[in-house]
DNA sequence: AGCACGCCGACT
DNA sequence: GTCGGCGTGCTC
């Protein structure tokens, strides 16, 4: 049915012509097996590798993909042969090739790469890049149709049909909706003219809804160090070869404008460019700014557009039309023809870390996709994590600094508020100088904002009477109040309790206490402070979906708000131009805990959301609250000098190979007893390898021992940075036999340590 | 991942 | 006597 694509490499012809039929062809199904699946090409189907096909598969049909022969992988990566073929005889043939672009070589090299780096099987890599987008039914072609003349003694002419044929009579194909409505009757009518041979079907070209970004729509007009940072990067993407680059700079020194400069050169030269954003959903400053540089919206990705927009999404950057998409981190997974650019925003975030199915971190993954393809990568953030800087101190990545603010703004003061000094009132949080400061700044009519990582009431729900703790029953957590829902509920798996009335302990009534602040409990004391003030709470309880989180942060920007309390998305890279104090509720929150990173990320959100301040002429003024204000953190935040704290950070990480020095993987074992968890666990414990640079910490029990009613052990491998994990992991879960109810789960470069 | 096959409890 | 639970195993 579809038309013979142009030849290219083809299997088991010297000739480079496609298959010419009863061949062995491997195909990769979307499913966790090990590796394709062997099929016979029927005579009458020319397939080369890439093409999309649906084969039978036990007793339904799968879509899958013609794959590579034999693996290009470096041998530090390639897996070890499966092993069984099946014989010739009993090979099934491919049932179908649909008409869709294939997935060109890079792409399936990446899928292949990320499969084998991740130890995924390989078909969840493509699960990716196809299942999202095609779930269900083959794509079915629009069918649309033309006016045909027909001899008017073979047509009865109706008032509707005369409808029909007056509209029709500009040749425009249309589809039998478009037809009923335009003419403003029913679809009846159009299948009785098409019936009666007065209408010709036609395939619709699919629709091409991507607007062309015009990237001399409104250049910028930078100066100085910007104009330099820009013209690197325009340089990089004319160069066309792979290259990395760090663009770092303070929030507000203008790294999007810059950045869209790369995107201008991308398109000047024809070629797709891929945002990467942390955060598709929150997006819509980010939109806009795009829209005012290029004319016109971008292409849209993430997890939770509709299957429309998946689909012409998908198509759109498979044939070349959606010129720019931007997207959350599974638009890295996403066919494009002629990519020339992917920018990674925020490149520090850990949500770029996918933690579920395939773990992967996109950030990563990007700058293999860009090696692999041979184009740029750009990774952005105010805050680089060690990983990047490490890459860019080792020459590995360029590194262009931005040293100011843009337009003149400043860069907020900062000041450190030591609560053993200037504590609250007993059962308060917010210290008086921070009140008065708060006062202050809505005395002058400006905005202030309130910041505290932690949503609901109180983190812990304490018996006054007998000392129980409200816990979940399914993971090793505390039950958080929100008041506002009158519910305990937990953040690891949602379960969610009314909240009771008397201690289900002890029976006491009157008993259980709120321990420690929340969001909704700063909210109540600020209500009692600022009884005049606006106070707007920003989190994901009080902001259902994208378009309630862009009110908010429209209603900031109309100064409809005077005071805002926020968890972290307030963080998001928001421009709030009459925000001029920012007061962090408990900065010393995230450090504790032996997560390798912590003192990392919480610099890196805490600058994120002091960034929020002092954005337009007036200057920012950020407050700390901090237990503890000697600390590295503190310290750094006081100064502004991150440098110096990141290269402390890594001269702790040095010398026991931790990451970037080192590299890392994590076996997490979950089992429904703790019995098999233990004894899963203790067998790996044995089992572990061992030699010169490779080191294997554990098995201990999960931070989050029990996680959804599963109890978890984990055990790190950490090897120098010349050691390649994979084969070492490979070698190790093969000597492990596990009983039925046991799950063991590979985290190469773990972010998380829960 | 799906789906069938297979061996043990509460229903017509 | 059957319907149906999900445990195990297979799909080129």
């Amino acid at each position: 049915m579809a038309a013979a694509p142009p030849p290219s490499h083809a299997f088991g012809s010297s000739s480079g012509l496609p298959t010419t039929g009863g061949q062995r062809v491997p195909v990769l199904l979307p499913m966790p097996f090990a590796g394709p699946f062997d099929y016979k090409a029927p005579a009458s189907m020319a397939l080369q590798p890439g093409d999309i096909v649906t084969v039978p598969l036990g007793n339904r049909r799968e879509t899958g993909v013609v794959w590579d022969a034999s693996s290009t992988l470096p041998p530090d990566l390639a897996r070890p042969p499966s092993g069984k073929t099946v014989a010739d005889n009993r090979l099934r043939a491919v049932a179908d090739r649909l008409e869709l672009p294939p997935l060109n070589a890079e792409l399936r090299r990446f899928v292949d790469w990320v499969a084998a780096y991740t130890l995924s099987p390989p078909g969840m890599v493509l699960a990716m890049t196809l299942r999202l987008h095609m779930k269900g039914a083959a794509p079915t072609p629009a069918t649309g149709w033309v006016a045909q003349p027909v001899a008017p003694a073979e047509l009865r002419i109706t008032p509707a049909r005369q409808k029909v044929l007056t509209l029709m009579q500009d040749d425009t194909p249309r589809t039998t909706t478009d037809i009923a409505s335009a003419a403003g009757v029913s679809a009846g009518v159009v299948k009785g003219l098409a019936d009666a041979g007065a209408l010709r079907p036609v395939l619709l070209e699919p629709e091409r809804p991507f607007a062309q970004p015009d990237p001399m729509h409104q250049p910028p007009v930078l100066e100085g160090a910007q104009q330099e940072a820009a013209t690197a990067l325009r340089q990089s993407v004319q160069n066309r070869c792979f290259s990395v680059t760090l663009l770092e700079g303070v929030t507000g020194s203008g790294k999007t404008e810059i950045y869209l400069e790369a995107i201008a050169a991308c398109l000047e030269q024809g070629q797709q460019a891929l945002i990467l954003l942390p955060e598709i959903a929150l997006s819509a400053q980010w939109m806009d700014r795009f829209a005012r540089r290029f004319g016109v919206r971008p292409a849209v990705w993430h997890s939770e557009i509709g299957q429309k927009a998946r689909r012409l999404t998908w198509l759109g950057a498979a044939d070349g039309s959606a010129r720019v998409v931007v997207g959350a981190r599974s638009a890295l997974f996403l066919p494009f023809c002629n990519p020339g650019l992917i920018i990674v925003d925020e490149e520090h975030e850990s949500l770029f870390k996918q933690e579920e199915g395939v773990i992967y971190n996109a950030r990563d993954m990007a700058v293999v996709r860009g090696r692999l393809a041979g184009f740029p990568v750009v990774v952005v953030s105010a805050t680089p994590s060690l990983e990047t800087l490490a890459n860019a101190e080792a020459g590995r990545y360029q590194r262009l600094v931005l040293p100011t603010r843009h337009g003149g703004a400043s860069l907020p003061q900062t000041h450190l508020l030591d609560m053993r000094e200037a504590p609250p009132p007993r059962g308060l949080f917010l210290s008086p100088k921070l009140v008065e400061d708060i006062a202050e700044t809505l005395a002058r009519e400006e905005q202030a904002m309130l910041f505290l990582n932690r949503r609901g009431y109180a983190p812990l729900t304490l018996c006054r009477t007998c000392g129980h703790r409200m816990e979940c029953p399914h993971c090793t957590a505390w039950l958080v109040e929100h008041r506002n829902r009158h519910v305990l509920t937990c953040h690891y798996c949602d379960h969610t309790e009314p909240m009771p009335p008397v201690c289900p302990s002890c029976k006491s009534e009157h008993s259980l206490t709120a321990i420690g602040p929340g969001i909704e409990r700063i909210t109540e004391e600020a209500r009692q402070l600022f009884p005049d003030a606006r106070i707007l709470v920003m989190s994901s309880d009080t902001l259902g979906g994208p378009a309630a989180t862009a009110e908010a942060v429209a209603k900031i920007a109309r100064r409809e708000v005077d005071l805002i309390i926020g968890t972290q998305i307030v963080a998001k890279g928001w421009h709030f131009p009459h925000l001029t104090l920012v007061g962090i509720v408990d900065a010393d929150l995230g450090l504790g805990g032996a997560d390798l990173r912590a003192g990392e990320r919480t610099i890196q959100l805490l600058h994120q959301v002091a960034g929020r301040a002092g954005r337009a002429s007036a200057p920012g003024r950020v407050i700390l609250q901090s237990f503890s204000p000697e600390h590295p953190v503190m310290q750094a935040l006081l100064s502004g000098n991150f440098d110096a704290f990141m290269e402390q950070e890594a001269e702790q990480r040095r010398p026991g190979f931790w990451p970037p020095y080192g590299r890392l993987a994590a076996l997490i074992i979950s089992a429904d007893t703790p019995q098999a968890a233990d004894e899963a666990a203790a067998q790996f414990g044995r089992m572990a390898p061992y030699g010169e640079g490779i080191q294997v910490l554990g098995p201990a029990p999960a931070p989050l021992a029990v996680l959804r009613g599963r109890h978890r052990r984990r055990l790190l491998l950490r090897t120098w940075r010349n050691i390649a994990v994979q084969p070492i992991l490979h070698r190790w879960l093969g000597m492990v036999q596990l009983s039925r109810h046991v799950r063991v789960e590979v985290d190469i470069d773990p972010v998380s340590f829960l």
